[in-house]
DNA sequence: TGCCTTTATGCAACAAGTTGCAATTAAAGA
DNA sequence: TCTTTAATTGCAACTTGTTGCATAAAGGCA
């Protein structure tokens, strides 16, 4: 579980509220550790209760927000953890399911349905990452930092392109497998 | 959810028991879709309950081994979902969270760790996978069902690649970034 | 001032999956 | 025969994550 290590990290890089938070995770460690701002708010009360980060009620702002940033303790947690092995993530993909499951049945089953949605997504998701590429990454030289953010991207860039081209091979075995009107 | 529905796959394919299920998952479907043999169990308790697949108790058997069969029912249920869709499933990978708490910490922190121990995993997976590419799909004609179950196991070969791949990338960056010592 | 909207935080119920262990039955061995 | 072992099924507690809704505080505007 690595939700309080992402916290970690992101408030690291920058200070902030847990809504702030979750903004800043729909586009960034989110892309590969998402969380809504449920768990996000759950898991800040456990992060100060272990003294790890410290709030402070921020002053002229609406409801109730208050500014998280890391202490000692927290870097120490966040550099041991970093040592530390996992295993790779299990795959669950309902589309290999489904394919599978239209080789059972027979073909004609209607998995394309989800190869192109699949492949509408992926397309979708390719786009932003090269916009963010293309913004943050290139023409200039890139600090050490950068450098390893940008490794973490090219991982993005790479997983969507390999899921394109898998829809596209699916989609068209699937048409050699059906010819026309079936 | 997909595993009623990736049971529903494998029963079809051969009908037989809990435990049997739970091997095969091992070394099959369980590769996109694991689960453990409790899960197994309850969810075909709900299958037999919606009427999907019937059981009957198999004689001169340990314990009280049951054989799960498909019925009608099951089969329309399976087809009805294979034309469904499904967003893509979410990345969820620490590896990646900690090359981003490297980069926020400054080097030196030790994501080596993790890159190596991915690598070997990865290298393993991908050998396992070659050699059931070897095994069943290699130097004879395959059949519809056959290219369709080839083509997941490419995407499981391509992405095990991909990993390796990255990993020796990142190892590679991390080296530059810490000449000799560090 | 009083009311509505916006931003931020949080509770509670639920869903899916994991882990450890218990119960049942048959085969194998002393 | 009696005990042990292996195979199979299953319960219960726990963890992680999701969803829908509730609460709190400030700003905008009649």
């Amino acid at each position: 579980m690595s939700l309080p290590h992402a916290l970690l990290t992101s408030l690291l890089e920058q200070p902030c509220s847990g809504m702030d938070l979750a903004r800043r995770f729909g586009r960034s460690i989110g892309f590969f550790w998402p969380a809504t701002h449920q768990q996000i708010y759950k898991e800040l009360g456990k992060l100060e209760a272990a003294g790890w980060v410290r709030s402070s009620a921020e002053e002229g702002a609406r409801g109730r927000k208050r500014c998280y940033e890391v202490l000692p303790a927290g870097e120490q947690e966040l550099k041991r953890w970093v040592a530390e092995t996992d295993e790779p993530p299990p795959l669950r993909d309902a589309m290999m399911v489904r394919l599978r499951a239209e080789a059972a049945l027979g073909t004609g089953a209607g998995v394309e349905n989800d190869l192109l949605h699949r492949l509408a997504r992926h397309r979708t998701q390719l786009a932003l990452y090269e916009d963010i590429e293309q913004r943050d990454f290139t023409g200039r030289e890139l600090s050490a930092a950068e450098q390893l953010q940008y490794l973490i991207l090219q991982s993005g860039l790479t997983t969507e392109r390999e899921h394109i081209r898998f829809c596209e091979k699916a989609l068209a075995l699937m048409e050699a497998l059906e010819p026309a009107g079936v």
